[in-house]
DNA sequence: ATAACATATGAATACTTGTTCATATGTATG
DNA sequence: CATACATATGAACAAGTATTCATATGTTAT
């Protein structure tokens, strides 16, 4: 179920299926924006404690959590006056635990020249 | 064996892993950079080939392939004249096809306050 | 309605970064 | 050695963007 059609050869991948994997890399690419978005994986986070519990101003972190949003990397749910946000799926939330173990993994496996 | 000690709270996850795992994020957010990588993903590619391949100069993919090599996203290796990159684990490789997929997906699944 | 709180938005700025052009390094062959 | 080819590097410029500050919108209570 994984297939569709895969390209005939690396040229021909099609500049629609790139661009929206860039943007979601690109977005994630920034720490302060990334320390965002893992604050909201496990548990939803009204956006104050967020910013507090980074030492982040509630405009910047709103700033950021707009273009989240607009990826749809985070959803929003309003209650009240605070307004919490979430890892939008499973794809983000398992992507991101994959890639912080990743990084976590010593250099090593090999490492011939590194020059 | 996933483990390692997580953090007490979401405040605490220290600096010196996000960063880099930024650092990989913001090399893939580039599309011409995620091109030349996917590229190197299935068969090891030279520079020449790549830059013909997706129609860009050289010069440039020689630049985006330092940084990818510089973060350990791909690997070269010299034969004769040519220099072939291919990308450097499983864990790219995989996690670029996992995020092909989660792209190429339909919007769907839930699309509620989507304003 | 007014006040107080939470979040959002817009403009301005400082900084990062992708791309190009020119040039250098490295490698094989005459 | 000289020439041709493949890749790499450095400087310069253009474009994008993260952050701050000021202000606006929305929500609950008095």
């Amino acid at each position: 179920m994984a297939s569709a059609i895969s390209p005939v050869s690396f040229e021909d991948r099609p500049v629609e299926t790139i661009v929206p994997l860039a943007d979601l890399f690109r977005l994630l690419g920034d720490p302060t924006r990334l320390r965002i978005v893992l604050a909201c994986v496990d548990e939803r986070r009204a956006v104050g404690a967020i910013a507090q519990g980074l030492g982040l101003s509630p405009s910047l972190v709103s700033h950021h959590l707009r273009l989240l949003r607009a990826a749809r990397i985070v959803r929003a749910e309003r209650q009240g006056k605070q307004v919490f946000y979430l890892a939008a799926d499973r794809h983000i939330s398992a992507m991101l635990a994959g890639m912080l173990e990743h990084v976590a993994e010593p250099v090593g496996e090999f490492s011939l020249d590194a020059s």
